[in-house]
DNA sequence: ACCTGAACACCGTTCAAGT
DNA sequence: ACCTGAACACCGTTCAAGT
């Protein structure tokens, strides 16, 4: 039944694995959130103490660089043909909706930076559509950092009520507090804020977001216009 | 001495205020870094015990949102005139040398999301050019926002290294490991990566920064002329 | 009005000891 | 090789009690 690997007898299963280790952070952190996470839980959720996880991981850093790459997996689907100011703007778009659909992502996305084999793909599509495209390999790899930053900057600051509400005292309190801060502004110290507090606050998300991804690509278009030319 | 303000005989001295609050936190973090900031050592900090932070604060978090805002304090300075593409891109440099200049400042600012007077200030300067070099209200909003988005995103990705290697065990490995990440990556599945290792890694931080910020102004560049046009 | 003591319910991490 | 018990040194927060 058990593929034998080295181990003749096979009688030992491998009880915790590191894909288990990830499992099981991704489900306290789907069901609780960041905040919540604890090693203490996630040992729970294996039927373990967690004195035993320090044998798998050094860390709780290593346990959430884990989880931040297995947050990427089907990440790898994102792949298009096409143009490349096309294709980077799909993958730009692709990259936040899956962001959305993992409580606190980008959060435990932002604090870490050792790339896993999940996001070491995503970045080699986009260089390959970049190189493709005739930029340079200097300003490929800055051109898929600055969207990748753009991108997790966006949807970390976007996530952000949504965690900062949790279990708070007067949940929507601190989103009005925030939007009271740009409608109370005083027209004679901050008379533009003042003004636009309405257009500030008004604007669709998903607006917001495209407005800057097609800002950086329409500088990427005018960068690769004058490389064509050079 | 004492300024009375509506207390006739002034007896009590104030204590602790709101601003000793926010200097006490700020020397807390600029010694010990965010990680380290506790309610207990701030209280410390102004020889008090950590339950009474609770009659001026309601919870860590406005400690920190009033330590968020009093890291912009001297943003107000980076007013400038002239034309507004090259002060948009002075104020983001600005900007980022700013929160260089604190430690752990991008990951205090990226945790809030209630503007406090300084960043109104600067989001106020920021609009102002925007509306008199004829951008619409909605796309000036949209548009500082774009830019304060970029800004926060890099600093919080550079600042990661150094807080992330505080008190590890052995301190360049994490940055090494990062690195080893993307050189070692297997040729025959990232092909890009592999090949552009070294440009990835190489990039002066300065020039990344600087590239994303002018693409993002480029794209402005050509928005603004469209509207022009329009 | 403002601060303290003491406690509650948690943390991450270590380490001898078990199997 | 892998897991446990028990402890260490911390946390944020609450609340009766002091002045």
């Amino acid at each position: 039944m058990v593929t034998a690997r080295r181990d003749p007898d096979a009688a030992k299963a491998p009880a915790i694995t590191r894909e288990a280790l990830a499992a099981a952070g991704l489900a306290v952190l789907r069901r609780e959130g960041l905040d919540a996470l604890s090693m203490r839980k996630v040992a729970a959720e294996l039927g373990v103490r967690a004195a035993s996880l320090y044998w798998h991981v050094h860390d709780k850093e290593e346990l959430l660089d884990l989880l931040a790459d297995s947050l990427l997996w089907d990440a790898r689907r994102l792949t298009k043909q096409g143009a490349w100011d096309v294709c980077l703007r799909e993958m730009a778009v692709a990259y936040r909706c899956h962001l959305h659909a993992n409580r606190d992502a980008a959060r435990v996305m932002a604090g870490r930076m050792a790339p896993g084999p999940n996001l070491l793909y995503v970045l080699d599509t986009m260089l390959g559509w970049l190189r493709a495209a005739g930029f340079s390999g200097a300003d490929a790899a800055r051109a898929t950092r600055t969207i990748a930053t753009y991108v997790q900057g966006f949807v970390l600051q976007e996530q952000l009520p949504m965690s900062a509400l949790e279990g708070r005292a007067h949940p929507a309190e601190a989103l009005s507090a925030a939007a009271e801060a740009f409608r109370a502004a005083p027209m004679d110290q901050y008379p533009n804020v003042a003004a636009m507090a309405d257009a500030i606050l008004a604007d669709d998300m998903d607006d917001l977001f495209l407005f800057g991804v097609d800002r950086i690509i329409d500088g990427l278009r005018r960068l690769a216009g004058a490389e064509a030319q050079g």
